[in-house]
DNA sequence: CTCGTATTGGACTGTTTAGTCCAATCTTGT
DNA sequence: ACAAGATTGGACTAAACAGTCCAATACGAG
């Protein structure tokens, strides 16, 4: 798991380099969730990261290949706080505390702009299959967590041993993409709070089963 | 509810007018589906409607206006499909055989290119406040259809009284939307269908309630 | 029929775009 | 120290882009 994904050809990179690769990756990442992909230029890029084109293609073959980049990272990035946010949780109580948290986030913008990851996989999925791949692995990832948490639980006695984990998992990660949608077209938050309060209240419910 | 929300100022439109108008919209809902709003440009929709640079431009001011007017024109589809889908669903069973095409219709495409309206929503929602609010609109319309089919279940008595019907379909509405964007990533309808199983047996569970 | 207007073809413009190139300047292993 | 290679600045190019314009033609109301 590593940013790499990309350097042109096995070439050295000195610290230096690896500054000014870095910069113009969350550059462009800021701007991609912003903006969208396809309206971000490479110009944007360069102006807000304060990069030379020269150091761009340097860095990076195409603007695809920067695109991949910033599906890494952006991907690194909610991965560890998904990790941080669930990695513990054994309780319904602490799912609970879970939504709270990205509801509340995303509240602070009305829900514009979406999820990182979603909104990415969107614009990015039916154009470039090495990017689309890796959002795959990067939401199979994500799902992982939340399906080891809901193992907790039931190894808690919270949830029957018959539920499938992976399941829910799948339907608990659908009613969060669903409702950033559904939020970001709406501006407004309650959506997906409805959504993933719904899909929470189904796996409360099984805990009767 | 027309399909007009564009003509640049109120002008008359014969019947010729009317036909290149609709060819034009066509086949721009068409490429914007498969490419993406913004990698579709003016020049490729004049190839493929076969129609010149200066017909487009008298129907629309400009791209966004065309982008509107695709906006408008898929959500009638999509509506309409719907309306024929849910519009006299009474019954559990209805609602799953609603799933079953749905679920059926995007595994022909092993899931690429997602909900006509849901990607189109991603990619404009936070660059045209106008698209946004339709957008926002049609996916309240397509919300009260459900909520009108869960409505007639609850009458049957398949759901208590104290179910928010509005509620669920939101809640539902979110499981299709996430379950689409899942599965175009995934390139797998599977994901889709589980999350929307879920949302369904959520309902049904509520059936002993 | 006839006039006003809707409709059309397609060349043209100015700008923006991704990507190239080369010469200059750091950095690092030895 | 010093050579090899990494890094940089920024001018340059060719193509693609959205949008403009004008003269020609079709149409519909009266």
């Amino acid at each position: 798991m590593t940013t790499a994904a990309d350097p042109p050809t096995g070439r050295r990179l000195t610290a230096r380099g690896a500054r000014t690769r870095a910069n113009i990756v969350s550059a462009a990442a800021d701007l991609m969730y912003v903006q969208g992909v396809e309206a971000t230029t490479i110009d944007d890029v360069l102006t807000a990261s304060g990069a030379s084109k020269s150091q761009l293609y340097h860095h990076f073959d195409s603007k695809d290949a920067l695109v991949r980049a910033v599906v890494e990272q952006v991907g690194e990035r909610v991965i560890e706080r998904e990790r941080e946010a669930l990695g513990k949780v054994s309780t319904l109580r602490g799912l609970r505390r879970w939504r709270d948290a990205l509801v509340r986030s995303n509240a602070l913008r009305h829900g514009a702009y979406g999820c990182a990851l979603g909104s990415l996989a969107s614009e990015v999925a039916d154009h470039d299959a090495l990017a689309r791949q890796s959002l795959s692995r990067l939401f199979a990832e994500w799902q992982d967590l939340l399906a080891g948490a809901l193992s907790r639980l039931q190894d808690g006695g919270a949830l029957p041993p018959e539920a499938s984990t992976d399941g829910l998992a799948t339907g608990l990660m659908a009613a969060v993409q669903g409702g950033y949608l559904l939020a970001q077209t709406a501006q407004d938050v309650a959506p997906m709070a409805t959504s993933i309060d719904m899909a929470l209240a189904h796996i409360e419910s099984l805990t009767a089963g």
